[in-house]
DNA sequence: GACATATAGTTTATCGCTAAACTATAATGG
DNA sequence: CCATTATAGTTTAGCGATAAACTATATGTC
């Protein structure tokens, strides 16, 4: 008897919840973006970091951008800049003649330790104002919608 | 006889935790925007709900700035689009030669229906993929974390 | 009342992102 | 083998946001 329309109150929640994820998000950034040093963006660390985390030294740009699901231009741009200091190389993949091979430079490793110790302080100032199980309860959950808005978004504009 | 640093949990909780809500709010955010009418963005569509929800029919573009928790250059922008769409109004403040006062017009009452029609399909998808108490239950904890983290920002570089 | 300071809004430069158009190379299948 | 189609990467235009510089009006203080 109900339905055809989506449910209100699941609308509310979900304003809600997109809100406050909006927020913190820019919050979020904001605060991490302006302790990192020089160049280097978020999105330039994460890089980074994805090297150095998964132990990989080399990786595709086509590959990077999927597995930060951005697109490829967005890609491009964050590897040139990185690129432009120092901090990643890229080399055309011997292997495929359309592809590049980017790998972190011995001064991105640097800069990204660099990066983590200028985190460090805004790090520890929230972590005497937030409940770290709280947050760690959080993950989970977020986790699993990140993974449902993944699959269920419009037929991949660009992949 | 730890600390000092921050605790590496709480790092590596935080990391995960704000990695993934910016993801979700990539892809809840490209999610409702391609469904949004001609010209509308969320910014705009915010605001117009702003008026709408609060029943207000008049703002200041420095009030709606601290609303949304955006710089004013951020709130010129977007003012003056939906002006340029003829869904806000912009006046001079009669009582303050400094002020100016946004007002929501029919057609900007109008668009936000719209919108929110448009909005429908999305939600709906949404809601048979999503549990609404698990969404539900995240939003308190949320909101307080954005409380935190907004009142534990580095002194406004602009308010 | 005059000067210093605070507040309202705009502008410009820069960044990250998307989308879409484009180039070049690969892979597929008649 | 050649034509079609898919994939890798780049480029351009546009949007939302920040930061910082700038104009104009208010306010507060001596």
């Amino acid at each position: 008897m109900t339905a055809d329309r989506p449910n209100p109150d699941f609308s509310k929640i979900a304003f809600s919840f997109f809100n406050e994820i909006a927020i913190i998000d820019q919050l979020g950034r904001n605060r991490f973006e302006r302790v990192l040093p020089d160049g280097l963006s978020i999105a330039g660390f994460s890089l980074l970091n994805h090297f150095v985390r998964l132990n990989k030294d080399q990786d595709t740009p086509s590959h990077l951008a999927k597995a930060f699901q951005v697109t490829k231009g967005a890609m491009t741009n964050t590897i040139h800049r990185l690129d432009a200091l120092g901090l990643v190389t890229i080399v055309a993949d011997p292997s495929d003649g359309r592809g590049k091979l980017v790998s972190i430079t011995q001064a991105g490793r640097a800069a990204r330790e660099d990066a983590i110790a200028r985190l460090a302080p805004s790090l520890q100032q929230l972590a005497g104002l937030i409940d770290p199980n709280e947050l760690a309860n959080l993950v989970p959950t977020l986790m699993k919608l990140r993974a449902i808005l993944d699959a269920n978004r419009e037929p991949d504009p660009q992949s």
